[in-house]
DNA sequence: AGATTGCATCGCCGCTTTTGATACGCCGGA
DNA sequence: TCCGGCGTATCAAAAGCGGCGATGCAATCT
């Protein structure tokens, strides 16, 4: 096995081409750098010197080791600083999943603002609905990531910050004939078929819209059920039925779609920043950056 | 200073997670691989592991050093490899100059042939004279290099391979009379004014086209010097005059130029492969591939 | 509560590395 | 041609680092 301090006498030796100049840098004798050379070269099974009783000159294995040598030296050196870096937060991988909302709102901006104050930091992005990303947690296939849920209720081992609280407006066809009017009392919709997500995908905001259905003592006939917000955007684009969609979500124009408020329906859409207990301090980073950036005040731990 | 075996342990208990079998699969003892651990998180100055006393688990500086320090790892184990290589001259770096009219012959297939038969070579290029060649293998800014010059008179430690022997041929303007004859007798263009190179850029070529002229009884007019082929022709595609240049350099087809043999005048042009005594493997390699590939039986060295 | 598991600590031993002295070959000067 | 200086290789002895076995201690399981 190759160690690293024949690699350093190495390029020493490299340098001074002469062993006992070479000695003395290392603050050593010349013996046993003549040693560790000849041990080096017999676990590479090359000559790295040619030698004369007189001088000293680089083979050709030599010549074409040192650079390679070099750069192996310079990255086990730099080990330290690296390690330093992420135990303290400022360097590392922090691998976040979102629900497709939220990247309409503010998360570009957060992202851009965060990678302007830790440039080290590599992100690493993926779109996932909530029972997704439970799974994720679990497996630790993702440090942290935006839901469709109130802080609160997150599952155990897992802490929430509510990032984001919004209104929800409804999504209906151009040709509706409400269309034109700026807002809408509830019952003029309120028998409109309905596109939404599944339950799984964000129980609570579900429970939320079809609860408020029934307190207004009407059963919504669901039309479609689709997953991502594009996605539910373009049925109600082809005329399949309205949908409720958080605030953000009408920065996706659609030809054939606008999004008005509803009279009445108080219903709000929290997105919520959840993480594992007890996560990496470059996690803990983008978090608080997070929390600085987010109006909420809430940083409640949940279960 | 780091050393490799800490860094292969800490792989090794990064994998393992365990004290006790890791220490089994480095074949040592589980005290030595806790005072190890512990001696490289202090170099490091950041914990590598989470240690209770019943587990163990990566820190996130463990978590962010691991791929690191087995990249490492890696290339340090594959040092012998290289070395080895390097050593029988079937990977390394060959730096090779050339003339410009050899780029117009043999010279881009032979750099085919070759790399398809050592593809872990890297050759760098450069186009250059013989005077400017000479002075960078004083330098040892090249391994080898082809001059336009006849073996057997190259300066101390080269040493020289004819590569290529060509007839030297004469490109004259096109609207030039004498254009549409198949051959040419000198004594038609004798008197013509002469596009050449200063004789610094390849005197034994030089000094044979002066002294064909001379021995003809001429004394030829110079109307200009340039120093690259392409230069040369485009100035006799301007009509400043006629100008000898090798067979091969007939490849560079330019409006207002044909090349035509001259009857009686035997003028050969010589391009030589030299390289500095005791090169490298990789450059013997090199060598040997072209000498295989050119027709010339003469490898003596030269002086 | 006792047994077991697993990481940390300690003293001793052995090997690797270093030291200092020496041998050998080459070059330059007389 | 001989001699002294220089530079690398070699060698025996010593030092220092790494590893081994035994032990301690805390947490979990039975």
């Amino acid at each position: 096995m190759i160690e690293l301090r024949p690699l350093r006498q190495f390029i020493a030796l490299a340098e001074e081409l002469h062993f006992g100049r070479a000695a003395a840098r290392l603050h050593m004798t010349q013996p046993p750098l003549t040693q560790a050379m000849q041990a080096l070269e017999k676990k590479l099974g090359a000559p790295l010197f040619i030698r004369t009783q007189r001088s000293v000159a680089l083979s050709p294995a030599g010549e074409a080791l040192l650079p390679e040598v070099r750069r192996l030296v310079q990255l086990a050196d730099a080990l330290p600083q690296q390690a330093q870096a992420a135990a303290e937060g400022v360097a590392g991988r922090v691998r976040l999943a979102f629900v497709s909302s939220i990247a309409y709102g503010p998360l570009p901006h957060w992202l851009r603002s965060f990678r302007a104050a830790q440039p080290q930091v590599q992100m690493q992005l993926r779109e996932a609905t909530l029972d997704v990303q439970l799974d994720a947690f679990a497996a630790d296939e993702i440090d942290c990531g935006f839901v469709l849920h109130a802080p609160g209720a997150a599952p155990a081992g897992l802490n929430a910050h509510l990032a984001l609280a919004e209104a929800m407006v409804l999504a209906l066809p151009e040709v509706h004939a409400r269309a034109t009017q700026k807002t809408l009392s509830f019952s003029r919709i309120a028998h409109e078929p309905l596109v939404i997500f599944p339950r799984r995908i964000a129980p609570s905001l579900f429970d939320a819209v079809l609860g408020f259905y029934r307190s207004q003592g009407i059963t919504p006939h669901i039309a479609q059920e689709a997953i991502q917000m594009q996605t539910i955007v373009n049925l109600v684009s082809a005329g399949m039925g309205v949908a409720w969609v958080p605030a953000s979500v009408m920065q996706l124009q659609r030809p054939g779609v606008v999004y008005r408020r509803v009279r009445g329906a108080a219903l709000g859409c929290h997105t919520s920043l959840v993480w594992r207990e007890g996560a990496a301090p470059v996690v803990a980073r983008f978090i608080e950056h997070v929390q600085r950036q987010s109006p909420s005040i809430d940083s409640s731990g949940g279960v």
